[in-house]
DNA sequence: AACTGCGCACCAT
DNA sequence: ATGGTGCGCAGTT
């Protein structure tokens, strides 16, 4: 119940803190809320990192320091213009290419990416990603059940995090110093310090060897939805131990499936990048921290067992979906298949909050909002006809119409088929 | 002291 | 050229 309270409180206080022209970076929107809702800036802290990881927020670098954007505003900026001047299905287009470029984007880029399909899939994966990061955020929201670690504190996760970056990168946080102070309230020299630091601009050069998306231009930008450490972020103290595994399930996810699928762009370090996100910011630098442990950076392939989290199969689904396209292609199906069953199995499973982190790490956090409020789960998405999503869910037709064909059909199919099966 | 408004330079497209 | 962003500073509460 609080979780939407916040959700309103930290979306507005960016819209307005941007309205003001001000930078809205962890200080100032933990500063806002706490001033009128009174909420405690740990509190904000810990709510803005799931909004985060669900892509409500997006998390960018940009300038050198890390501001917060409302995902849903960053969409619509992205083609204004374009939209008034297009044909309806141009502009649907449009739109929802936008969308996609804005996940990756974040920041002031919002590209204009209108590539197409593939594109789309790119960031799909890459969105997913994000979701696997969403770890935490599964099992606190929803609570599935079983999983949830431990009752801990999301936002102790995060402080983790960056101190890990900051180690790897050596440079201590404040460096800078433009900044006055850490966070209000989050703790001292958590998140905030990772985000100072990292716009200290160094980030990039460290960020390349193993991170998989690495990125690419502007400064190096990275986020939570971009990186796949992510969800390592948010348990990472208690996973520390497991904190490969995590890696790989993050493998899993979106990277991998395409690595398996298209094996020919040796890296895939490319793929990565052209998803990447411009100057999305994980905030957990365990991902940097992550990526260092593997020696190689390779793209790790294994494939995480654990089944413990829900995210996990979030992201295969994901990565199903892009999979499957990319089958069409000329794939490989054995490990397609074998995921496409977890997910649909776990389709089930799925609580509002995990198809609305699945949504809007497909690139649709605008949209994924709706899937929220009409407290869409699992079973739901199955039941889902093309109306209901067109109509019911008072979304714009041309992501309505994209999130109708490329995700609910494909899961439903994929799950049912699966049913048939057995 | 904290908050707000905004001109203007930056930056990406 | 266009448009988003946010620094820095002045005005307001």
């Amino acid at each position: 119940m609080s979780e939407s309270k916040y959700r309103e409180w930290i979306l507005d206080t960016i819209d307005s803190l941007r309205s003001r022209k001000a930078r809205p970076d962890l200080e100032r929107i933990c500063r806002m809320v706490r001033r009128r809702h009174g909420s405690e800036p740990d509190r904000t802290c810990a709510e803005l990192e799931k909004l985060i990881q669900e892509q409500t927020v997006l998390k960018v670098n940009y300038k050198g320091s890390i501001s917060y954007r409302n995902a849903a505003k960053v969409q619509r900026r992205s083609r204004k213009k374009d939209d008034g001047t297009l044909t309806t299905a141009a502009r649907r287009s449009a739109v929802e290419e936008a969308s996609h470029s804005d996940l990756s984007n974040g920041d002031s880029a919002f590209g204009p990416v209108d590539q197409d399909e593939e594109d789309l899939e790119a960031d799909t994966s890459m969105a997913m990603d994000t979701d696997s990061n969403a770890d935490e955020e599964g099992a606190d929201e929803s609570r599935d059940g079983q999983d949830g670690p431990s009752p801990g504190s999301t936002y102790e996760d995060a402080p983790v995090p960056c101190a890990t970056v900051r180690a790897a990168v050596s440079a201590p946080c404040s460096p800078s110093g433009t900044r006055p102070r850490p966070g209000p309230g989050c703790s001292p020299g958590s998140g905030l310090d990772c985000v100072s630091f990292q716009k200290a601009g160094e980030r990039p050069s460290s960020l390349p060897p193993s991170s998989p998306r690495a990125l690419t231009h502007n400064d190096w930008a990275y986020h939570s939805a971009v990186c796949p450490a992510e969800r390592q972020h948010p348990g990472m103290q208690r996973d520390k131990a497991v904190t490969k595994p995590a890696i790989l399930s993050v493998t899993t996810s979106p990277g991998p499936l395409k690595n398996n699928v298209k094996k020919e762009d040796a890296g895939g370090k490319v793929e990565d990048n052209g998803l990447t996100s411009d100057q999305l910011v994980p905030d957990y630098a365990a991902g940097l921290e992550e990526t260092k442990n593997v020696p190689d950076g390779r793209p790790q392939t294994l494939s995480l067992p654990s089944d413990n989290c829900t995210f996990k199969n979030k992201i295969e689904i994901s990565s199903f979906t892009a999979a499957e396209d990319s089958l069409l292609n000329g794939g490989k199906g054995d490990e397609i298949s074998v995921k496409k069953e977890k997910m649909s199995q776990n389709l089930l499973q799925w609580t509002v909050a995990d198809v609305a982190s699945y949504f809007s790490a497909a690139g649709f956090p605008e949209q994924a909002v709706a899937f929220r409020t009409q407290e869409i789960d699992g079973k739901s998405l199955l039941l889902m006809q093309r109306s209901d999503v067109l109509t019911g869910l008072s979304i714009r037709l041309g992501p309505a119409l994209k999130i109708y064909e490329r995700h609910v059909k494909v899961l439903q199919r994929t799950h049912f088929l699966e049913y048939e099966d057995l």
